[in-house]
DNA sequence: AAATAAACGAGACGGTACGTCTAGTCTTTCA
DNA sequence: TGAAAGACTAGACGTACCGTCTCGTTTATTT
């Protein structure tokens, strides 16, 4: 007396499933993500064209899919005894997954097509890795108590830096990541000394 | 001694290159990068698409000369007498540039196509408006012996807390421009004292 | 046993293909064979253009396959007691069928066509609908022991001249085709009596 | 005092109108008919496009007269003494031409066009070259009194059956041209017995 | 000699078909 | 019912050529 019938039909198949991602994971590196198309991820997959259609809408919820796990995993630095050491650490981690992992060009890719995409935007703005895994880290610096307001706007200055200069095509050496994260966490010190501040364009406290 | 003879064959038309610019502008607007064609442009200016195809080899070429004129004018900021003024000015005309103006979202677009279409990226680096002009409002201050190692990064510093902000889709609104511009113009003047500092990952020092 | 799996994947839809013949067949007298489109007739038939290039190459066979199975029913020509009135009739069938009928307009089209594009002679060349119909009557007179150079050079004389005499746009009525069929018929009873006669121009035996 | 005062302005250059011609042969043996034009005509005579659409319509009209004056040439058979000598004599002589010489490889293609262009067909109409050709060979049998029908159709009786074999693509070797020639001279002999005759089909009588 | 006039080469113009590509959908058979 | 295969309509891609239209230049005749 099942109480809730088996789904009808034939099950999806996880094979199918693995090898769609592995194939956009593979062409992206290939070809890059302009060069990605639906039916060459479907041909390369060995996979029915609408096999694909049936589970994503586009290219981009492949990507996203194909790299969000391995994502979370490389941004995720444990704590360290000093808060700077932690930064440091944490935007050194994130160079490297933005330069040299796939998943990094992945949600690069994704960045960018957000920009002129609000379906990708939307797309990752309801799966924000990058910010979750910065305000994990400047929320053991700053405690429970800090509002989501404070920590986006710590965020913006921890990564926007860095965020930039990855963007914009620099060569991440040339990057003093220490020094971002020291100027960071200065910040996140002068905020908490000017006590109940709230940070608002009208007023000029710092954060 | 003529230095060079006059160009042979029938002359471009001034008209017909004004009026790709314009339906490109206007293209990008009403439909957005991505759904922007050069078939469009051309129907859209009344143009033949050869002709498009003549004088540029994408949209992105398209785009970007339609825009950079207008981007240079709207990020020129003149002097401020104090420092942190003239800097949070600054931030504020690259806000309202990036989020209200047709340039401004050209050049979103543009850099967001840059992360994964070499070409572009290519475009963008010979000829950065946004960068210029962050480094024109910040040589004012660090003065005429600022190298450009250095210029970069406190440009990186001004402008990439910003350009997360709006990357990630943020309201500009919530974001403190003057307490950006302030933090910035610490380090300047924290890495100005540091004398003969030259900022490399291996040193520590902020700048 | 099965000695054949059905094909996977959708079937060909004959309801394109249809489409596409009838909408040559209406483009041809229209438009005439140098103005029909390769896209016109995608158009005109409510078809991908990817469609017709997945089954046919060129116009030339789009056109062949419209007009052959008209054209070998309108060339049918019943045995006639007599062989000049035999050969009278299939002049005269001839005769309307390249000036008449729409069938017959495409196979002068793709005759004429086929004297600059070898492509076009080729097709022809596979599929030699009136050279067949001719020899088909011309085999009922000579019987079945004629030798193919014999009825290949029996056809040329037959229809020949008719040939010529359309091809450089004359008139059909002041052309007398009995008089054509006499002659023929004389040229074949005389080349019955040489016996064993091979038809070479070394040799100056009529046929 | 000169009635018609020489042409104003620079004269046509006759370097011009030869290089064109010269271009249109060359690329019709290199490319053939279909694949030729007029853009390669201008470009391979060194001369502006405009230059070839002031002074030819169509590439057709090029051909035409790049080919006509070699073509009369050809054709012209000397009288021989033997009236069936003097036929096969042409009829060998146009075999030549139309399959080995660059003016006869123009006609084909301009023949073959003309049966989907009436612009070329009139073209043709209006300067029928092989025609006259053949016409002038035949009035030299049949005598100055031979009115224009029948020697229309002694033409297509002539050189219908080898202008068939040709435009069939057959090899002309194969052609008994002897057995062609006697068979139309039987002919001529015949009409010319049945006196007073007049070629029509209603009339049963042979030519 | 200067003015006039037409032809010249070069090459850009708006237009349109080419044949290819991918999108996203639809229709089969097989498991 | 899901998956694979593959045909379907639709439409953009970048190229080629069309026939026309400027340009500046050249070569004549006419003043």
């Amino acid at each position: 007396m099942e109480q809730q019938s088996a789904r009808l039909g034939r099950p999806r198949s996880e094979r199918a499933r693995a090898a769609v991602l592995h194939a956009a994971d593979d062409l992206l590196v290939e070809l890059g993500y302009a060069a990605m198309t639906v039916k060459g991820i479907a041909d390369r997959a060995g996979v029915g064209r609408q096999t694909v259609y049936r589970w994503w809408s586009t290219k981009a919820e492949i990507l996203l899919e194909a790299s969000a796990d391995d994502a979370r995993q490389e941004l995720a630095v444990e704590p360290a005894s000093d808060p700077v050491d932690g930064l440091t650490q944490y935007l050194d981690a994130l160079a490297v997954f933005l330069t040299r992992s796939h998943a990094g060009a992945a949600y690069r890719a994704l960045t960018g097509e957000a920009q002129h995409d609000p379906a990708v935007a939307a797309l990752l703005d309801g799966d924000d890795v990058i910010g979750d895994s910065a305000r994990a880290v400047l929320g053991r610096i700053l405690g429970e108590d800090a509002d989501r307001g404070t920590l986006d706007q710590a965020t913006a200055l921890l990564i926007g830096p860095l965020f930039y200069w990855l963007f914009t095509d620099h060569d991440p050496a040339l990057l003093d990541t220490r020094a971002m994260a020291e100027t960071c966490h200065l910040q996140l010190v002068r905020a908490g000394e000017g006590d109940g501040a709230q940070a608002r364009p009208a007023a000029s406290q710092p954060l």
